[in-house]
DNA sequence: CTGAAAGCGCTAACAC
DNA sequence: GTGTTAGCGCTTTCAG
């Protein structure tokens, strides 16, 4: 008699069909074709009744495979759908998710926090970790712990410098060019980009602007970015020949500056063109890029399903940098006369 | 020697400091008092040393317990600071959230899926299940699963109708109220409520807003929800007594709302006052409730870490509604003279 | 204070 | 086709 409430294991249907537990593992865990028709039928019927459900946790520590893999990356706004990509494709294999998000604690520095979401993924076997870099110079320490025990990684949205992994993100250098173009297809010439100089998406959309701005006749680009920026614009903003056509590399910083020029009478987008990135809904009808997260994270699942079934750590990283879409709205028309 | 790659164990540590197996497991399990001083610094060292990291999985398989919990509810908007609120608080307390959420798959029905998502989180021995239920009668047959099994089981935003769950939620009613009284201190007195007749929290949201309406001198208050809402807003708005304080249960409403009525030349809030509710950024400057979504989540966390620790089921189950936050914004003031 | 032995639920090698 | 045996890495009696 077993104890009231206790799990139905393979054991209770080995005895309840009179066949050994080993048979009854064999033929639910797939290798049913070696054995009699009648007999697989009875146990498959047997473990139905009593509401089989195998012991995840078991097979794993046998096995050595966890089939989870951890998700260290942001859960809010624009990363919650590359999330949900993540989750949906790896589930459709068989896969969970768990979430290695550092929150943000009070006790604790964000390094040792960091630090401590790995170890809860480590010890709890993750076949693998998505990550997407909350800083680009990412600890070393913390990663030799993933690197040492073979636990392969992909990161997202930012490459990481110090280690070659698998990458899935946006083609940034191809969202800066759209912009340019867009921007000069609707007649403007005096272009500007608000970047930063400390995130790797924000250079790379700077580049591609300045440089698709090059090959337009008769067009200038400015480029503010870093600490002092926005006195910059100020400035420039209150010139004669100011410039028409601005990309921001994110929607956030284009909010911001919409809220500025609208402060210093520049209306959007009679005067100034604006542009953003990432289609956050954080302003309405913001022309931006739609960076297609959900794809970001089903690319990312299937990155790293490919490298599991591959095997091999050697292989080179493949690095995915999907396209972005226009979304042409309200913030952007042509120059004024 | 150990086979190259594989991870360091007990046995390991104690083969290095010529102990047995049971006492490193006992001094690194927290039971150190036991022990003399010297034995637990011999042991910590090498522990160090080795880089030794328990493996959740076998303790799990032997104590039936994994800290781990499944998070059944949206990634997206609203629901990801639910998730987050959840997250940094269970994981505060050593807790791991694996994601349950049905995805949207092209292959099964929607049903199908919310039973495999269920069997994932069974199989993995969650200890417990945080659910946003997706429907209001959520179908009976996943639910014994779970329920058979004793996994504790805590609901978010809508309470179930089937089983008697802990739960933790906004204040429905108290919403509604705080809406008509905002209206009605702007001098408002034509109210109106669009909401809807199949989701519960639309339902007491507007028991709220009528309730505190009845209240107020002079007031008068009408009353949409259901199929055809559309139609009948439409058709009172054309009228002279129309109403001028609305308030709409949602943010996704409110906005449909306001583009509607712009559409019809009426404008917000000169002519018309609207109020959504879930701050969720969709229409900018919209008069709405912050429901505190990541107090809701940190809620739901603590009810479960106190269920677990009384592990009374029998305890009947603790209610808990939040109470949201008034935001005036834009889209409110006090009515057409 | 410390250790030997049993066993969590399952899979995999190797018999018959 | 089916059964026996060993053991994944750990915790937990129970015995010194």
């Amino acid at each position: 008699m077993r104890k009231q409430g206790a799990a139905v294991g393979l054991r209770d249907i080995a005895e309840m069909t009179g066949v050994s537990l080993t048979t009854v593992s064999k033929i639910l865990g797939g290798k049913d074709k070696l054995f009699a028709d009648a007999t697989v039928a009875r146990i498959r019927q047997a473990a139905q009744q009593l509401n089989y459900r195998p012991n995840a946790i078991a097979r794993n520590l046998r096995c050595g495979r966890t089939r989870t893999v951890g998700a260290m990356i942001p859960l809010i706004g624009y990363f919650s759908h590359v999330l949900s990509g993540i989750h949906s494709t790896l589930f459709e294999h068989g896969y969970a998710v768990i979430i290695g998000t550092p929150p943000k604690l009070n006790t604790a520095s964000d390094d040792q926090t960091e630090a401590q979401v790995i170890h809860q993924l480590i010890e709890r076997n993750v076949d693998g970790i998505i990550l997407r870099p909350s800083s680009e110079q990412f600890e070393r320490a913390y990663f030799d712990e993933i690197w040492q025990r073979n636990v392969p990684l992909i990161a997202i949205d930012r490459e990481l410098s110090l280690f070659k992994t698998d990458f899935v993100g946006t083609d940034d250098e191809a969202i800066g060019a759209a912009a340019a173009r867009h921007l000069a297809d609707l007649g403007h010439r005096r272009l500007l980009f608000i970047g930063r100089d400390d995130v790797q998406t924000a250079e790379l959309r700077g580049l591609g602007f300045r440089c698709a701005a090059g090959e337009v006749e008769g067009a200038s680009c400015a480029h503010f970015v870093g600490a002092g920026q926005w006195q910059e614009v100020a400035s420039v903003m209150q010139r004669d020949d100011r410039p028409t056509g601005i990309f921001c590399y994110s929607d956030a910083v284009a909010e911001r500056l919409i809220t500025r020029l609208q402060e210093w009478g520049v209306r959007v987008p009679e005067d100034v063109s604006v542009i953003g990135a990432g289609n956050t809904k954080m302003v309405r009808e913001l022309t931006t890029f739609d960076q297609q997260p959900y794809e970001i994270g089903k690319g990312a699942a299937q990155l790293y399903l490919k490298r599991i079934n591959e095997d091999t750590r050697a292989a080179s990283p493949t690095i995915i940098r999907l396209p972005a879409i226009l979304i042409p709205r309200a913030t952007t028309a042509p120059p004024p006369a």
